[in-house]
Order: structure tokens, then sequence, then C-alpha cells
DNA sequence: AATTAAAATGTAATGATTATAAATTGTCAA
DNA sequence: TTGACAATTTATAATCATTACATTTTAATT
């Protein structure tokens, strides 16, 4: 199923979460954005719309998402934690100059990798740093 | 040069870091040990045999270790800042079970990533999760 | 409508990191 | 050798993201 034409209310229950507006909502603002946003972000722009919104909604309902493996989180800088509604493999670039978090997508198929035969593997991550075409391109 | 028989003193002022004591028995400890320690874990190590050290010293030499880009940062948990001195191109693996990092060697030259021909790259990280080996057997 | 459970909210606490200022140490010319 | 200056280390306070906790609100059930 694509995540852009989902049905959040249907797709949540099926993993076992019940629908309530705020969990919609910011389960909506990471399909819709795909922006790899930290809780900040999504708390600035939610509470827009919804001015009675806590931070700490937003802390618990994402927890709970990862719980329930409907995202992943996203570590590239110390202190800087961000979401993923895309759960499926693939890898992020980060523009130092921008800030953008891109997604990259890797085939992994063909990366075996000696070192990690006797141990069991249940995620990997991949991610670059450096500098986006588009501040390249401004910076020329 | 490998790291285990390295002059730190000497590899140190080529890097144009002055050799102060603390420095070079936080470089030492890096290098000694390769476990890959927070912040936390050097510090408590090397309090041990100086006790006048300071917290703020670990960070504010690890902060000049990455500048002069002898150390490499590693952040695979939230919250869990992590410092390397292989600064080699290599993979990681954090057991969930007992903590530990282990190094993985990967050949990245075969991994052309058509999504990054525009992009200026100028790190590139992999980690795992999972459980390791020492892990496995224990829990059979 | 009353009861109960679940979810959301507001506020306080935690803990890693950074900022700041004072103390200590190292350097070097007089 | 001493005094002055700079570099480094240290102690303490401040910051900021995250978590814990208690209260309020909302939803579900009788
Ligand atoms: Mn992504
Ligand atoms: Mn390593
Ligand atoms: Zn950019
Ligand atoms: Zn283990």
């Amino acid at each position: 199923m694509e995540l852009s034409n989902l049905n959040i209310e249907k797709y949540l229950k099926q993993n076992g979460i019940k629908p309530s507006y705020q969990r919609i909502k910011i389960f909506e603002y990471l399909v819709k954005h795909r922006n790899h946003p930290t809780v900040d972000i999504i708390y600035q722009e939610l509470v827009k719309n919804i001015p009675t919104l806590s931070k700490t909604t937003v802390y618990n309902t994402l927890k709970l998402f990862l719980e329930k493996r409907i995202i992943q989180l996203i570590v590239i800088e110390e202190n800087e934690t961000r979401y993923d509604a895309d759960i499926t493999t693939h890898a992020h670039f980060k523009c130092e100059k921008c800030g953008r978090v891109y997604d990259i997508r890797v085939d992994l198929t063909e990366m075996k990798i000696e070192g990690l035969k006797t141990f069991q593997v249940k995620e990997n991550h991949i991610y670059f740093k450096g500098i986006c075409e588009k501040c390249l391109k401004e910076n020329k």
C-alpha cells in the first residue's frame, strides 16, 4: 500500500492504534510532508490548527507509533531525533547547509557483509552528510 | 600508521593539538579500548587515575579532536553519543542485549548510489542493530 | 446519565550538553 | 628566576530535549 493514498484512520486501526484526532493528524503530517521532522517541527505545525495540542502528546504518540512499528526513528545528528512514516529500507542524506533530509534509495541486497554472519541483524541504517544539489547550485 | 602502536603525543602534535596530559590520556583511552565509549564512560574510567579530571575537559577535548578530525562521532541511539579514534570507513553493530558496539568492515566501493550523483557527499555512516554472537549463544 | 477506561494536557523532573568564569598550568622574554 | 601573558583545566550554572507524573478531558460501556 502506498503511503501517499492511504486511509490513515484504517491504517492506524489495522496496526492496533485507536485513531484519535491527534494521532490521525500527527500521522497525516508525516505522510503528507515526508520531511523527516523533529518533534518540535511537528508540534509547531500542528498547533496552528490544534491550539490545545500538547507537545507531550506528540512525544507519546510518536513513541506509540514506534512501538507499533508504523514509523521509524532517524538519528543523524546528536540531539536531533527525527521521524519517518516510510518504514521501507532506504538511506538518508542530510545537507549541512540547508538542513534538509533527503530519501536515498539504496540496494542493500548486494551488500553481503562478512563480519555480520554470526550476528542477528534486526535493523540497518545508512545515512550520508554533505551538500545537496540545491545548495551546490545556489553557492556558485 | 596503525592506531595500536602509535606515539600518541607525536600524533596529536602532527594534527595541531598540544598534547596535554589530559588530552593524551583521553586519546589513549580511545585507542587502547576501541569500545566506542560515551563521554561518561571515558570520564568514569579516567577519573580513577586522574582525580582532578573534569567532565567538561572530556567534552572540550573530544570536541577539539573532532574539529581536528582525529576521531569520529557515532550516533546510534538518541541521546547516546559515542566516539571512535578509528576514522577509517567502517560500519558498526550495536547489540540491543549487551549494549556493545562492534566494528564491522564493509566494502563501500561497490555501493554506487544513483540518488547521490548530484550531491556532494562528505561523510557516510552505516550501522546495524540486533543481537550479537555472544548474546545469541548465552540465551540458548 | 453514571461509571470506567483511555487519551490528552500541563507542569515538574531528569539528564546530557554547553556556556561562563575562575583557577591552574605552560611559555617565554626580561 | 621571575613576572606577564596565553592556553588549558576546572567548577558551576544555564540550556534544552525528553520523560515522569498528576490532572483534566474525552470516549466507551452500562
Ligand atoms: Mn526517509
Ligand atoms: Mn568503530
Ligand atoms: Zn541543502
Ligand atoms: Zn550482545
